[in-house]
DNA sequence: TGCGGGAATGACAGCGTTGTCTGACCACCG
DNA sequence: CGGTGGTCAGACAACGCTGTCATTCCCGCA
């Protein structure tokens, strides 16, 4: 910018106000000014100019893993968001692990981001001291964090296993299993207590057959097997996310199971596999996009009580829930 | 800094030495400095620390949809890679038009990120004169731009479809169609050219069937049921990339035509579907890493001329290449 | 011709750091 | 007891920009 001062015969000053469109400034004088600019191939330094400001104009985000479809979809919707308000978007991993986590966001205040969206690696909020100390507004999505109320986005995993056990029941399934995630997950614990607790609301016979923990078709196989025989047979399951979709689905398919099936979290193709899975649908994009939303209202100077959003499912029916249970019984 | 200086009675520039772990500090004195630190809350500000340094420890990608898994995966290879180097990533998309590709690109070299990583929109390299006057370091990713050359890492189109032709010309076809997308695409062009080629090269009757431009399951339709009737029929079918290797899989099964097809592009549970597709897979992960790397290799003052890495892609078999061609004709 | 007043321009400080250089202090040696 | 050399600490400028305030310019008018 000197240089260009310089060249042009003006003070930085009258740079910096052409540079900026600052009116005040005699068209002439803009015109020399525009003319050194294009010829030094001046461009201004936006990382002193956001410093002056105080601002980065730059939000970030923090998730466990960039290729899962479920956080891509959330970046690009948080990124959308950003875009259109003039910011930029940091992305970071954390890869799941708390403590990484926290490094990434420490490194994300000393960078002074203006906010941060965090799907939270686990619920213990261990970077709440250094966001409370640097006022960066945060917006955790999907799961909750203990500690200091702060605005968060959840999807409705209660509401959208209620209406999985409904519909499966209103098919005429009586006897349903239900396969969750590890329940160290919020997200799994909340999916599997809605079953059970659907389960007892709707009067199903015999208790709840759940099984947690991580999933890999084998161990779908070792539980599918006795559930399906013996005296009150399964003729449905419920998974609590689409890894675990997928487990059972191979393990039917090896067993030759005709169990009906839904699964929570659409993916890709669902429509396609045979049969076309029937899926409780939470739609990713919609919650990045409220938890950016979110996020700049605070920058606007939202200062209302911390919010917590849970934005809704949706049961999407294939042919997999709809086979009709086995008469009798 | 100022004010921990003036509460530990020091200097801004011993709390300088303190925060960067500088040698020259008396124990005591840096234990001084640091519980003040603690218990102020201070935290240094790292855009003014690189600003000072004239770096940014920050690099870009620039991709059309961060939620397309083919730009996540590349996303989170190419953070991966950031991360290690201690340094961060901003995503943005350009939503595949050239002038915002172009607009986020100047916004990043405003930004001074140090290097960029682009797939790019189209093939005009529209922002080679600001790259060219920041010096900013860029790779392009997926596909090569016109003008001065520069690092870029592609993905073997030629020699996928070359290996998917074969594959099939080995399980006996020799009537293959092919659907391409809209030729305005480079990636597409190469991959059609290479079908008309090796179609050429390996001899097989009648002159290649190939259809180009967007598709849709209808507009599949229409070519496909001259080409599997009439007198040379066609038996298997190969696909330029995932959405037309979706679209035609539902026109097969539309049509009930049990055609062999080969698509390029792998997908989630592309081996849950029935029959599982057999597919040329392309590996984003690695195209981004190694993007990332030469991106890396280039801030560390790698000048050696630019260069075009080609990552070789890899035919999947399942079921859908097996079927066995027609005997006869 | 002188003057008032708005428009155009510039000087300067400061955003929060760090690199460079200078200075204070201390211990040790002859 | 003076000199030497090393350690620790601080003053200052600079990174590239912008907000504030002061100054200059120019025009119209009396």
């Amino acid at each position: 910018m000197a240089d260009v001062a310089a060249e042009a015969h003006v003070s930085v000053k009258t740079v910096s106000r052409v540079v900026n469109h600052e009116p005040g400034v005699r068209p002439d004088t803009a015109e020399r000014v525009r003319a050194v600019i294009e010829r030094l191939g001046f461009r201004r330094h936006d990382g002193a100019r956001l410093m002056r400001q105080g601002r980065t104009f730059t939000i970030a985000l923090v998730v466990e893993d960039l290729a899962n479809p479920f956080y891509s979809q959330i970046g690009a919707a948080v990124e959308r968001e950003a875009r259109i308000r003039q910011h930029q978007l940091i992305t970071a991993s954390a890869e799941g692990s708390p403590s990484r986590e926290r490094a990434v966001i420490e490194a994300l205040v000393g960078r002074r981001v203006d906010g941060i969206v965090v799907v939270p690696a686990d619920e213990s909020a261990s970077s709440d001291a250094v966001l409370e100390a640097s006022h960066t507004p945060i917006v955790y999505m999907d799961r909750p964090v203990r500690g200091t109320p702060r605005d968060t986005v959840l999807s409705d995993n209660q509401g959208g296993i209620r209406s999985a056990v409904e519909h499966l029941v209103a098919h005429g399934h009586r006897n349903i299993a239900f396969y969750g995630d590890d329940p160290a997950f919020w997200t799994a614990r909340q999916r599997r207590d809605a079953f059970v607790a659907t389960h007892e609301g709707l009067g199903l016979p015999s208790s709840p057959r759940v099984s947690m923990g991580p999933h890999t078709v084998g161990s779908v196989r070792e539980t599918l097997i006795p559930w399906s025989a013996g005296p009150e047979p399964i003729s449905a399951v419920i998974t609590g996310n689409n890894r675990i979709t997928l487990a059972v689905l191979l393990a039917l398919r090896e067993l030759r199971l005709p169990l009906s099936l839904v699964g929570f979290d659409d993916f890709e193709l669902a429509a396609l596999i045979d049969p076309p899975v029937t899926v409780v649908h939470q739609d990713p994009a919609a919650m990045g996009q409220k938890a950016a939303q979110q996020l700049f209202a605070r920058l606007l100077g939202d200062e209302s009580p911390a919010q917590t959003v849970v934005m809704p499912t949706r049961l999407i029916v294939r042919a997999s829930g709809l086979r009709r249970a086995p008469l009798g019984r």
